[in-house]
DNA sequence: GCAGTGATCATA
DNA sequence: ATGATCACTGCC
């Protein structure tokens, strides 16, 4: 069911499997409040799915620890860690509570990678555990757009060799900017 | 193709 | 306390 333009897409929509709302982010909005106040939209295009703590590439995998605790928490939430010493990651967890998974924004607007959409949109673990609302300067936004299938890529997911048999499963979605 | 980068986590 | 690992990027 898409959501009416420019909705707010909140628990409802998030608290449902990973790989669902990694699929139907493709072409709604990524909102930033910025510090004057701005709001800029960017369209989701690229995302990946992380499915809880069966999935060996989820950070969850292992339980939950210091780093990882908000993917254990309530959907719709920021998930945003550090990877490598210097990129920051942004993720909106999904599921029930409990259940550690989340989405990966890889792509919006005009970035492609997900350490250069943080960078550009000025992203850092500030926003880690904060719920993705008007109030947090940073949220998602239904378009009004479904994105049909045929359109969508699924690949496997980047930088997840380690995961076994969970590094072949096709959960990275992508969709051509150009197609929007 | 591979170095940079430093938090994180398992092991002790 | 120590060492391997890592959901990436940029430059060779």
């Amino acid at each position: 069911m898409p959501a009416p333009p420019t909705h707010l897409l909140g628990p409802d929509f998030f608290d449902r499997p990973a790989d669902t709302v990694a699929r139907q982010l493709l072409g709604q909005w990524l909102v930033v409040r910025d510090s004057n106040g701005k709001i800029m939209r960017h369209v989701v295009h690229e995302t990946e799915a992380y499915l809880g703590a069966d999935d060996l590439a989820c950070h969850g995998r292992s339980g939950p620890t210091q780093r990882n605790g908000t993917m254990f928490g309530p959907a719709g939430r920021w998930y945003v860690y550090r990877c490598y010493g210097l990129h920051w990651m942004l993720n909106i967890v999904t599921g029930p509570k409990g259940l550690p998974a989340a989405v990966l924004l890889r792509g919006v607007g005009q970035w492609s990678g997900p350490g250069r959409l943080t960078k550009g949109l000025a992203i850092t673990g500030g926003f880690n555990g904060l719920a993705a609302t008007r109030k947090s300067g940073l949220w998602l936004a239904g378009s009004g757009m479904a994105v049909s299938r045929a359109l969508v890529h699924c690949t496997p997911r980047i930088g997840v060799g380690y995961a076994g048999k969970w590094a072949k499963k096709l959960l990275r979605f992508v969709v051509d900017p150009a197609a929007l």
